[in-house]
DNA sequence: CTGTTAGCGCGTTCAT
DNA sequence: ATGAACGCGCTAACAG
């Protein structure tokens, strides 16, 4: 920078006021620096600008996993907000596990991040206390925390489920199973097959009709021998709720495969309106949310927290539950 | 890291070496250390110590969408080998477009990686000239870059798609098609589409039946409507090669939907090995790239380079070439 | 194994 | 609209 400014005869803090579009320099000063800066191939180093204003311009993101379309959906969302104004995301995934998510807040603290979204409503109690002593804003998405450390964009993962099961109920379906992961790590997980759970119950339905298929996030191969699982232990079960589309198209194609008709033989419902459920034949009954609209929203409340703290208004935690929606098609 | 310093009775430097676990510390001391961390609650902050160290220990990597698994699984493997040696992966999607993809390196450039990884062969000059004087090293994967900047980890799409072609010949298919999106975006499906043309033609089969369908990448939903032209265009087709598994599941939905048998009435194959290729009813015929493997390549080829710089040695540009295979399944 | 000194490249703050 | 002094929090380099 102080090269820059010897060339184009001003000062290094000229040089920085005109790289910030905000900075109050005359046209031609600017004009004379950002030819400088072109020339010398300059290029403005935002970690030391990061350690003087106190500002990493970061935006730490933690996800279950980038390889599921949900939530790079999210990712996505968060992006398109947070980098018109230019912050960065950075990226972890915590496959699931709470004690990854721990050491990935720990890591991402390190890095000094201006806020950070997390994906989840339950954390280790040493990620909670990380998190609430971190001193910036933190939003939790997709879930409805029973304690939430700051704001939440989310829904209830057991109320989407306890609205599909319903709507199986108004079709005439009374014999229905749920095909999940082992519970244990997937929190959304574990909150769907509660809300299968309440509905079966609450309409006099058989219970306990549900598989459970290793480590989440549980895969549509897997999702197609469950269901051969569940068909085979309840051979009357005429509808299966999955614990995600995916799960829910691998069930439809082994149904496929081995001659049974959907929803003819059984009907089969997903979660989370993948691409592969509006497409697939037969069409997948679903719940769907706007994974892309949580993280725009997301996005904002962090914004406003950020502009709130410069203020030094009181930024006031918000709770922003966003719609879910069942969505019927062909499956069932 | 001074108070931290003070409670445990040494000074900030020995705190810091107690930190970073290569620093030449006494058990007794680092202990007192890391319980005066503990109370304090510290985080060491890495902004700081990069700009001193002038090692952010950032990899920065683009892919073209985060929302497509072999790129998000590319992403993985990069993730896997850089986050043992504690480097953090900054993540950017250039939506296809190489003039997002030179905004994106400049925007990255200014947070001072380690390292860059990018997926593509093609960028635009100014791009290609940012990337040559960053003066880190550079890995381009996905593709064998005519005029490569630094390191490569890549296959030729073109030839993967031509060797797809030629088992589709093989099995007796004599009027084969092509469905792809607008060529000029993705460079990746112009050069399949490229592949595809040449072995028709030195095949001395029926040239020119390809589906142009908007910009890419091309959907499922899009998958199956182009089929649909395909064969109203030129009905005698007997199979139609997809430019990524995604719109070949497109295809042979909408074929079930039509009540086209596949690959009775045609057979449809597509590119990437995605999970749903290999769930699908039938069984989708693909090509397959071990994309976390590129990935995890791409960043030993990274770590590799940063420590010859360490060393002062030479980094010696590496071109790796991954292998390919046609899988054959049930679609053909 | 531990401490001291200096400085990384910017932005804040104040002055002009 | 521009400049000068200073310091952000850490680590390199050297000394002991």
């Amino acid at each position: 920078m102080a090269e820059v400014a010897a060339r184009a005869g001003v000062s290094a803090m000229t040089v920085s006021r005109a790289l910030k579009s905000d900075g109050a320099v005359s046209e031609e000063t600017r004009r004379k620096i950002l030819t400088a800066v072109d020339e010398l191939g300059y290029v403005l180093d935002l970690s030391a600008g990061a350690l003087s204003s106190k500002r990493t311009g970061f935006v730490a993101v933690l996800v279950p996993s980038i390889n599921n379309s949900n939530f790079s959906d999210t990712a996505r969302g968060i992006t398109e907000i947070i980098e018109g104004r230019g912050l960065q995301m950075l990226l972890g995934y915590t496959d699931y596990d709470m004690e990854k998510e721990e050491q990935l807040v720990q890591a991402m603290l390190t890095r000094r991040p201006d806020g950070i979204i997390v994906t989840d409503g339950r954390h280790t109690p040493k990620a909670r206390r990380m998190l609430r002593s971190a001193g910036i804003p933190v939003v939790e998405t997709w879930d409805l925390p029973a304690d939430p450390i700051d704001h939440v964009v989310g829904f209830s993962n057991a109320e989407a489920s306890r609205a599909l099961v319903h709507r199986l109920y108004q079709k005439g379906y009374r014999n229905i199973g749920f095909i999940g992961g082992a519970s244990r790590r997937d929190t959304r997980g574990a909150d769907r097959r509660l809300g299968y759970t309440r509905a079966v119950e609450e309409l006099g339905l058989p219970v306990g009709r549900t598989i459970s298929f290793g480590n989440p996030p549980i895969s549509m191969e897997q999702g197609g021998q469950a269901l051969v699982h569940l068909i085979q232990q309840w051979p009357d079960v005429d509808a299966a709720v999955c614990v995600s589309d995916l799960s829910a198209f691998g069930a439809i194609m082994e149904c496929h495969r081995r001659g049974w008709a959907v929803p003819g033989r059984i009907a089969i419902a997903g979660f989370g309106d993948f691409e592969v459920s509006r497409c697939a034949w037969p069409r997948i009954t679903t719940v769907a949310v706007d994974c892309r609209n949580i993280g725009r929203e997301a996005g904002r409340i962090l914004l406003d927290a950020l502009d709130a703290v410069q203020h030094a208004h009181p930024p006031a935690p918000a709770t922003l539950i966003v719609p879910f929606e069942v969505i019927e098609r062909e499956s069932t």
